[in-house]
DNA sequence: TGATTGGGCAACTAAATAGTTGCATATAGC
DNA sequence: GCTATATGCAACTATTTAGTTGCCCAATCA
């Protein structure tokens, strides 16, 4: 699975709102996740895509209606893998900066 | 500051790596970050202004050099406050998915 | 069975993005 | 002062992306 769909996904205010409607309620239809929202059904039909190709989002058929459902897993991910190296190297990197920058203003 | 900056300055493969060489070394200069990278000099310069933008590196001239620090604040923030909400919905919607799926093949 | 509803596909437009080349500017060193 | 070096600025191209419109297909239901 690709950390870069992932980032990529995440990077549209759009798919991150659609992300949070599906964390609030899961398994809510394209025609659900399009109320409230200055575009069209395709447009969000696209961005669902998006995030589905990124697996941060999964579907099912009932019928006629196209049910979506979060899926934290690839999130959660990024978090453990890759904002983990910067949490490591916070306070590191946090010292090196406020040295910088207090050289800066002293002398 | 824009959480949606930070959002789309992560979403390319070539600043996470730059990224990641200020996390392993800080106050690099652009020419030093070029090394290695298949591109031009002002193309690593765009993306590291698009990370200066999103207050993800700060910068600082020495002489004619610039130097890029890692500032981690933001990715931080964007853990804490943005994955974290998915962190406690984690369960709910891992059961959510399961149920769903589990039901689609079972009936 | 025929209208309504939920959704998909394809073509198109406009804007943003990644990258390039060429030239300008300022510092460092001989 | 002249040349090397480190960087910035601007214009341009090509690709990707977000969004639209128009039409089609399948499921529901009266």
């Amino acid at each position: 699975m690709s950390m870069d769909a992932v980032f990529k996904a995440l990077a549209d205010p759009v798919r991150r709102e659609l992300l949070d409607a599906l964390r609030e309620r899961g398994g809510q239809t394209l025609g659900e996740l399009c109320e409230g929202r200055a575009m069209t059904r395709q447009a969000v039909s696209k961005h669902l895509a998006v995030l589905e190709g990124a697996n941060v989002v999964a579907t099912e058929w009932r019928g006629r209606e196209k049910l979506h459902h979060l899926n934290p897993v690839p999130i959660q991910e990024i978090a453990d893998r890759w904002i983990g190296k910067y949490e490591r190297g916070r306070l590191a990197a946090l010292a090196d900066l406020k040295l910088r920058l207090e050289g800066e203003t002293d002398g």
